[in-house]
DNA sequence: AGATTCGGATGGTAAAGCGT
DNA sequence: CGCTTTACCATCCGAATCTA
């Protein structure tokens, strides 16, 4: 587990107290992402990473180093001395496991960070829907070995002269933060930015509190797992593996306080574990243009408004369903031939002779 | 297992709308 | 005219499927 595919080397850093941490790069796709500001004596920001599911979905190879659908990015509240957030079976399905921490079961989830994209991709993965980058050709291109037909597209020219209709005004907010439910008190009804409790965890765990990795010793196997607490010496029940979270903050690092067993421990790389689906207070978002890969120029005389303006899709989570067949025409790189053969459905739309726009609404 | 396909989530930003 | 809102359209994630 340990490992990922082939991109991230996990550097290792130290924090005040001079433990080691591996610090994971950030995710390509989230390089140079804004974070958004922690809540008034929140933790510093982590990545987490949900559970390894236990049902026998888990895809340790998910690109990236990006489990499905996240990382999210969590704040917390300091934990006690020697603690660190992890998810754990609920009490009761493993004995021994100390209570919960009050007022800490509902972590508060973050945004995660944006994903980057690249200003133009070229030809070869816009039709593969894949992602590309700035150079040319771009890292693709080269691993495929179709270095020479890299080169940019050609942007269709945007629409214009669509009516809208009147403008829906949006409320200005000043400084969105998330803040913890717990601590929260006073309900500033729309000004503020309500905290996104933290749904339902992944099935079967729930937000605990775990003894902070350095203060066990890391398992034969390399299982840096933290651990059979021992504050006290009196050990619990050995404990399965389990996910801690593991900072992916170069900058940022928690003022871990001193520990009785304190000193250089290995830590064992995040594993790869699935998230379940975001928040759904998070975003809500949807359209479904179809991605019309043609390249052809851009006419812009009659154009059919189409609509799309309902339902929610479902989440990453949810399983897709893919049509029977397939037809044979593809743009695949390889080939290098065009696409185009995904139609649009134009379902016309607006009232009265206004766009209804393909994205239909998205959260601010 | 790796390559390919492709539905649709997500991002970027031009253009429309609107207050001044 | 600058700012906000809307929505066009591109990127590319990731599951489904195909192929070696
Ligand atoms: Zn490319
Ligand atoms: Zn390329």
């Amino acid at each position: 587990m340990a490992s990922e595919p082939s991109k991230s080397s996990a550097t290792v850093a130290q924090d005040p107290q001079g433990q080691p941490h591996p610090i994971a790069p950030y995710p390509p796709q989230f390089a140079g992402a804004h974070y958004p500001p922690l809540p008034p004596g929140a933790y510093p920001p982590y990545y987490a990473y949900a559970p390894i599911p236990t049902d026998g979905s888990h895809d340790p190879s998910a690109p990236n180093g990006v489990p499905p659908g996240g990382p999210y990015l969590m704040a917390f509240p300091p934990p006690p001395p020697g603690m660190v957030y992890a998810y754990a079976p609920p009490p009761g399905q493993l004995p021994g496991y100390p209570p919960f921490a009050p007022g800490l079961q509902t972590p508060v989830v973050l945004p995660r960070p944006k994903r980057k994209q690249v200003k133009m991709a070229c030809t070869n993965c816009a039709s593969a829907c894949k992602r590309c980058d700035d150079a040319r050709p771009c890292e693709r291109c080269q691993k495929y070995g179709i270095a020479d037909s890299c080169v940019d597209g050609i942007r269709k020219e945007r629409k214009k002269g669509i009516k809208r209709g009147p403008y829906k005004r949006k409320n200005k907010v000043s400084g969105g933060e998330a803040t913890f439910s717990s601590n929260q008190t006073s309900e500033s009804s729309e000004t503020t930015i309500q905290p996104m409790s933290y749904p339902a965890p992944p099935e079967g765990y729930y937000p605990y509190y775990y003894p902070h990795p350095g203060f066990v010793p890391v398992t034969a196997e390399g299982q840096a797992n933290g651990d059979t607490p021992t504050a006290n010496g009196n050990a619990h029940p050995p404990v399965p593996p389990h996910p801690s979270f593991y900072s992916m903050h170069p900058a940022v690092f928690p003022p871990y306080p001193p520990y009785a067993h304190a000193g250089p421990v290995a830590f064992a790389p995040p594993p790869m574990m699935q998230l379940q689906p975001p928040p759904s207070t998070q975003d809500q978002h949807q359209h479904s243009p179809s991605h019309a890969k043609s390249t052809e120029p851009a006419t812009n005389g009659n154009v059919e408004e189409n609509g799309d303006s309902s339902g929610m899709s479902p989440s990453k989570n949810g399983k897709k369903k893919r049509r029977a067949s397939k037809g044979d025409e593809n743009g695949h790189p390889t080939s290098s031939s065009s696409k185009g053969k995904k139609t649009k459905n134009g379902t016309s739309e607006g009232v009265n002779g206004t766009t209804n726009g393909v994205d239909g609404q998205r959260p601010g």
